[in-house]
DNA sequence: CTAGCTGCAAAGCGTTTGCACGATG
DNA sequence: CATCGTGCAAACGCTTTGCAGCTAG
């Protein structure tokens, strides 16, 4: 698996370890396309290592988000859904009504982004956007009653 | 307390009754200006009203947030915050380093709302929204290292 | 009168933590 | 060999639910 070198080594030098455990929560997070909950990277990697504990995964998602390798969002479920920060940046919209899920692209929010940083000098986190609201066939049907 | 009157009009024609603790939680969230979590509505209602239970603010939370006169936000923290939608809406943007919690005004979302239905039909719910990042400050003093 | 709301108590859920052992660098 | 990570188990805090009695319309 040496296409996950730089991470180890970004883990590395910020004094950090490198254990099986974190090796294969790490290669989950990678290979999903996608956002996961804690829960179904802790089945994933059981899959291959049967006596990981909950808790670790835990621990090395804390680890991995303080580094900004990952992502976090809660999209309105009981639990959080981590995702690897990749190049290519997209966000979620969450109908309210039947929970389908899509994506938009990146260029949406880029502009907001540079808008708030203008004005207000905050700089926005703009990786991973849950945007709620109702999708194009529920809004049909909202407006038909 | 008649300037809550289409409220409950509201209420009651969507089925519901009205007793005085949806009233008090109603109004507990009307005069709050800001965004209150389920706790802190609890207490503001029990010092008039002792024994009400944290479940009937629960409960009345979920039947306003689904007739929309209340938003639901989760900023990070364990705990939601829940809202007002009153007529001018504003969102959050929260400091990832210090939790320092800044508003913007409505207009830079806007936008982005329409532009999203106009790409996909989604209707983005643009009452409410946290984004998190970096506060003018932590940023200034980040890149100063 | 009857559907809906309440308080109480208990459970549920995702998440966090204390501890002693084991692995990493 | 010192430090950090792990598994285990138990605790945690927010939220939800079952139930019997009460209340609004």
């Amino acid at each position: 698996m040496s296409c996950e070198s730089e991470t180890i080594d970004a883990l590395r030098e910020s004094g950090h370890k490198m254990t099986p455990q974190r090796m294969m929560i790490l290669t989950s997070l990678r290979h999903a396309h996608g956002h996961l909950s804690a829960a179904e990277i802790f089945e994933q990697v059981k899959a291959a290592y049967p006596y990981v504990d909950i808790s670790t995964v835990y621990r090395t998602l804390a680890v991995l988000k303080d580094m900004r390798l990952i992502s976090e969002t809660h999209m309105g479920g009981g639990d959080a859904t981590f995702e690897w920060v990749g190049t290519e940046r997209h966000h979620h919209l969450i109908c309210r009504k039947c929970d389908h899920v899509t994506q938009i692209d990146h260029k949406y929010l880029d502009k907001l982004g540079a808008d708030i940083t203008k004005a207000t000098g905050f700089r926005a986190d703009m990786d991973h956007f849950a945007i709620f609201g109702l999708c194009a066939y529920c809004a049909r049907e909202l407006t038909a009653n």
